[in-house]
RNA sequence: GCGGGAGUAGCUCAGUUGGUAGAGCAUUAGCCUUCCAAGCUAAGGGUCGCGGAUUCGAGCUCCGUCUCCCGCUCCA
């Protein structure tokens, strides 16, 4: 099957079986917006308690908060994305290309500048010693044109940025004649400002609402809360802090499916430790995260880590987890090494000291970090996209037969068990509807008497139960039941008063934090 | 945002040169009882994405609009 079919067969399949839904899909829905539907929703928690117990339960010196979306708008202006979230962008329109205005322009300045700077060397090759370069630049025709437009046109563009004048910006650009590197043309768009952070008001309107943002990534929220955290709970470095939550980014362009959304759910812990020892910890983190994702046996090879080779302003070394989705090997998981960037910022712009003093060393210093930042709405593509399988069957009658099965790990799957009387008589039901009240309270379990036992085993496949168990009229004689294997379809006959210990031993998540 | 493709029942689709909407599967109820989907009977479900235009009449033609999918950028 071509890519793009198993991608779309996958999106299908989350909606036929509740998994995922469009957003508003009744009023035609709602760009990059999902719903996690009444299987999605248990599966999201299962991947997220995966995540939260491998962090906080496993680790003593890792510990969890939950900060409010909503912050300080200061907040934003200190982690750089009111600046870098905001960038005035100008399309092309004959290369289709689109740029940064404000970039354009800088880019045209220094040409310019360039230009000064050739004209300047030439003269002093020519005077040799005795060049003043200043006062060249204030007597040479072509120079001080040169500058003057320079000047110009920083005047206007500094004023423009200050005044968010988009107008502005893009008469600059018209009026310098910069072209489009590709096609070479001036044929320009209007200069629009992309703002990826969502903005709502705080306060009543007319007693002077301020502006706040709708966080777009979960990091900040653990960052301002360091003191709190490291006081309180007598935190000692190196420690993490950990936190699963909604951010909110406005992208340009939103798509494939829940890989990026609107609105999405981050798990992020953010590891404190001593400056200069923070790439020997990004090593381990590095390490530690890809287990924790192989742990899932969904294939070591599907997953690969991707180095940055750019790093961002703030890091010193970062990597990428990628797996390696219908569509190609795709980022899950980011881990950021981000020395004491973040921190620093906060205790330039809050005026409070960010530092920790290290009993061991006997000094104050602030901590470096490093981030172990994952998508669960990526996560769960993830998760879907390896256990979603077509799998051929062959018959006893020799023809082959398509089977559709989730082969989720038991522990991250919606419903643990299905419970089906394997005729409607002969009281069977009734003693399904007994077994069913007595482990809904350890279990997420389904009763089914409808159609055939074949066709009930296939709607459990396709919503991902691992088990099936199943009365007949041996259960009635003897009191055992049948516990039917998604996986390899086979049955074991085991004693009913066994089923909550066996159940309770496969779907446990000790099974799987114990591979870690 | 720009270019390309698509939108008819929960799903997969059919619907002739414009004449008032169909199939299979699924769902629900009943019958039958059979350990790996597709036995029988019946029922429910659609203002054909939305809005407008043309026409006596639009699922079909035209315009607009929304949403989804594929490319271009960024990221979790």
């Amino acid at each position: 099957m071509a890519q793009d079919d198993v991608f779309k067969k996958l999106v299908a399949h989350c909606k036929e079986y509740g998994y995922v839904f469009p957003s508003s899909e009744i009023y035609d829905g709602l760009s990059a917006v999902y719903d996690y539907g009444q299987y999605g929703v248990e599966l999201k928690n299962n991947i997220k308690k995966y995540w939260w117990d491998s962090m906080v339960l496993l680790n003593e010196n890792i510990v969890g908060i939950d900060s409010a979306i909503f912050m300080h708008p200061t907040i934003w202006k200190a982690s750089g994305h009111v600046d870098a979230f905001n960038d005035p962008l100008i399309d092309n329109k004959d290369s289709k290309k689109r740029y940064r205005a404000d970039v354009l322009i800088e880019e045209h300045m220094a040409k310019i500048e360039d230009k000064i700077l050739k004209e300047v060397a030439k003269a002093h090759e020519r005077f040799g010693e005795s060049f003043d370069e200043k006062k060249f630049r204030e007597t040479n025709p072509r120079v001080l044109a040169s500058q003057a437009k320079l000047d110009e046109v920083y005047s206007r563009f500094s004023k423009a940025m200050n005044d968010t004048d988009l107008e502005g910006l893009r008469q600059i650009i018209l009026d310098t004649e910069i072209v489009c590197p590709l096609s070479g043309t001036r044929n320009w768009t209007d200069v629009r400002q992309f703002n990826l952070m969502f903005s709502t008001e705080m306060g009543s309107t007319s007693e002077g609402a301020s502006k706040i943002y709708l966080r777009p990534e979960t990091a900040q929220g653990i960052f301002v809360n360091f003191l709190n955290v490291q006081k309180t709970g007598r935190m000692k470095v190196p420690f993490g802090i950990a936190q699963i939550g909604k951010a909110f980014r406005n992208e340009i362009v939103a798509r494939q499916f829940i890989f990026r959304m609107r609105e999405f759910e981050q798990m992020e812990m953010q590891f404190f430790v001593q400056p200069g020892s923070e790439l020997d910890w990004f090593r381990r983190w590095k390490e530690t995260r890809m287990k924790w994702h192989r742990a899932l046996g969904f294939g070591d090879d599907n997953y690969r880590f991707h180095d940055h080779t750019k790093l961002a302003h703030y890091a010193n070394a970062a990597t990428d987890i990628e797996y390696k989705f219908p569509f190609g090997f795709k980022e899950v998981e980011g881990i950021h090494s981000r020395t004491d960037y973040d921190l620093k910022q906060h205790q330039s712009f809050s005026g409070k000291k960010m530092q920790y003093f290290d009993p061991e060393k006997g000094e104050s210093y602030i901590p470096y970090v490093i981030e172990t930042s994952i998508g669960v709405d990526r996560m769960f593509l993830q998760v879907v996209s390896a256990a979603l399988q077509d799998e051929e069957i062959k018959k006893e009658d020799g023809t082959t037969d398509t089977r559709t099965v989730l082969r989720l790990p038991s522990f991250l799957a919606p419903v643990k068990l299905a419970v089906m009387p394997l005729v409607k008589k002969d009281g069977l039901p009734d003693i399904a509807q007994k077994i069913v009240s007595d482990l809904k309270f350890d279990f997420n379990c389904q009763y089914d008497d409808k159609d055939s036992i074949g066709r009930r085993y296939r709607r459990q496949d396709a919503i991902g139960t691992p088990y099936c168990i199943t009365i007949d009229h041996q259960t009635a004689a003897d009191n055992t039941v049948t516990i039917r294997y998604r996986d390899s379809m086979k049955q074991e006959r085991v004693r009913t008063e066994e089923l909550k210990n066996i159940i309770f031993e496969k779907v446990s998540i000790a099974s799987l934090l114990k591979k870690l």
